[in-house]
DNA sequence: TGTTATACATTAGATTCTTATGCATAACTT
DNA sequence: AAGTTATGCATAAGAATCTAATGTATAACA
């Protein structure tokens, strides 16, 4: 596990870009998937993750369907038009901020803007 | 800017991994140092540097040390051996997650791990 | 002389996470 | 049969960390 910090307000964005990479994935899915892809280096808890879904539900970003497995329930989740939007946005941004992450930390500086010269 | 919540938890790591290229560097440096370094996408609050700093020179990870310019004063910081110890920890911890987070999100699968077959 | 830059610091409130708890069904194990 | 683990949802108290605002003061610049 990474120290927990730095894992810290990528939430949304890993569950929206699931939800890219899959129809539609229920809560407990998204723990188990997340925890396999990454090995064990991330292990999302259920403390966060339930109310960051509910979150973006409000916010119209997911919408739901509660399908019954046996007496059992399962709520899944799936992109609105508007989620799908923001999910590329936000992979985007993540992928952006790393890359000027490594170069801040690797003390490389920005990349030089060749300007014409009149 | 980054959707600000994406830079929470990197903080410390910033603040380790400059002090670690730098003998020395003031809070008021650190923010214009970063903010140069990244072309304005990751800009430093006051009142999250300056709590962030005392908790690590408490912590033991920097020690300080005031000099007078004019009627001024700066306040420098630098990295204890502790501190030393934990930048590098926090920039290869960083590199890592980053590099979990690209597949996560590229829904690229782990590394194979081959194995010895009997 | 007014604005911007430098330089420190604190604080109220918001956000987001951890840890614990709660409920219930299903599967596996001994 | 009984106990443990896995599945599946959810909430809530408290901790941690950030934003935005405010405060103080000196120095440079226009």
């Amino acid at each position: 596990m990474y120290s927990n910090e730095l894992i810290k307000g990528t939430l949304r964005t890993i569950i929206l870009s699931l939800l890219s990479n899959s129809a539609q994935m229920y809560g407990y899915e998204i723990t188990k998937h997340v925890k396999e892809q990454t090995e064990g280096k991330i292990q999302l808890t259920e403390g966060a993750l339930y109310p960051t879904l509910h979150k973006l539900e409000a916010d119209g970003l997911l919408q739901t369907e509660v399908v019954s497995i046996g007496k059992r329930q399962r709520k899944y989740y799936r992109l609105t038009p508007l989620g799908a939007k923001e999910a590329h946005v936000r992979i985007a941004e993540f992928s952006d901020f790393a890359e000027t992450m490594r170069r801040l930390l690797g003390n490389i500086p920005p990349k030089t803007h060749i300007q014409w010269q009149p």
